[in-house]
DNA sequence: TCAGATAAAATCGCGC
DNA sequence: GCGCGATTTTATCTGA
C-alpha cells in the first residue's frame, strides 16, 4: 500500500470535472429560459412551482409503483 | 387582466424539463465515473474531496480557513 | 477584528451538540419502532413507504397552497 | 394469507410519525441556535464546521486524511 | 445585503 | 461488503 497510479487518478478527476462543468452549463441554460420567459411577462416563481409539482407527480407515481410491488412481494411471501 | 398565453408557457415549461432531464443524466454519468474508479481500486470518497477542494474558490477558502483557525484557537482546539 | 468571545461561542456549540444528540436519540427510537413492528410480522420496507407517501402528501398540499397564492398575487399584479 | 392487522399497523405508523415530528422540531431548534449566534456576530458556517470536526471520530478522520494526502501528493497538489 | 427557498452534494443506514 | 436509497447538510439562487 502507498502506491497510487497518478495517471489514472488524474484522468478520472478530470472526467468528473468536465462532466460537472457541463452540468453547470445546463443549469445556466435553465436560468436563461426562466429569464426569457420573465421578459415575456411570465412569472418565474410560478413556473418553478409548476415544474416542481410535475416533478413530484412523476416521483410519486414511481413511489406508488414501488409500494405496490412491495405489497405484492409481501403477500407472495406470506 | 388574467390572460395567460398557455402555448408559450407550455413551451417554456417543456424546455426547462428537457434541460433538467439532461442535467440528471450527466449526474448519472458522474456516478458512473466514480464507480469505475472504485472498481480500479481508487477511493471515491477521497476523490470527491479532491474535486471539492479544486472546485472551491481558493480565495474564499483561505478566508474561511482563517476564521476557522481563529475559532478553534479560541476554543483551545487548535 | 480578531477577537472572539470564546465563552459565548463555546456555549452555543455545546447547545447545538446537545440538540444533535437528542435528535440522534430520536432517530434510534424510530429504528426501534420499525424493529418492533418487524418482530410482529410487519414489513418495515412497506411501512417506510407508507410514512414517506403520507409525508409527501402533506408536503404537496402545502406546495399547492403556495402556488395558489402565487397565482393570486400574479393576477393581483396584472 | 394476506391478512394484515390494521390496528397495530396504524399504531406503529403513528408512533413513527410522532417521533419524526419531534426530530424535525429539534432540527428547527438547532437552526434557531445558529441564528441567535449569528445575531451576536458569530459565523454560522464556521460554527457548523467546528461541530462537524468535533463529531467526526478522530481515528477515522486521520485515516482518511492520510489517503487524501497521498492522493494530493500523487496529483502534485500538496 | 440578507433571509428564505431551492437545489446539489455528502453522508448515513438499510437491505441484498 | 456493496450498492442503493433516503436523509441530512451544504451551497446557490431569488426576491425583499
Amino acid at each position: 500500500m502507498g502506491y497510487v497510479d497518478g495517471g489514472h487518478l488524474k484522468a478520472f478527476i478530470e472526467r468528473v470535472e468536465k462532466l460537472e462543468e457541463e452540468k453547470r452549463s445546463i443549469g445556466d441554460d435553465i436560468k436563461d429560459v426562466y429569464a426569457e420567459a420573465k421578459s415575456m411577462g411570465f412569472d418565474p416563481g410560478v413556473m418553478r412551482k409548476i415544474v416542481s409539482l410535475r416533478r413530484q407527480d412523476s416521483g410519486r407515481r414511481e413511489e406508488e409503483a414501488n409500494i405496490l410491488e412491495l405489497y405484492l412481494q409481501t403477500l407472495g411471501m406470506a
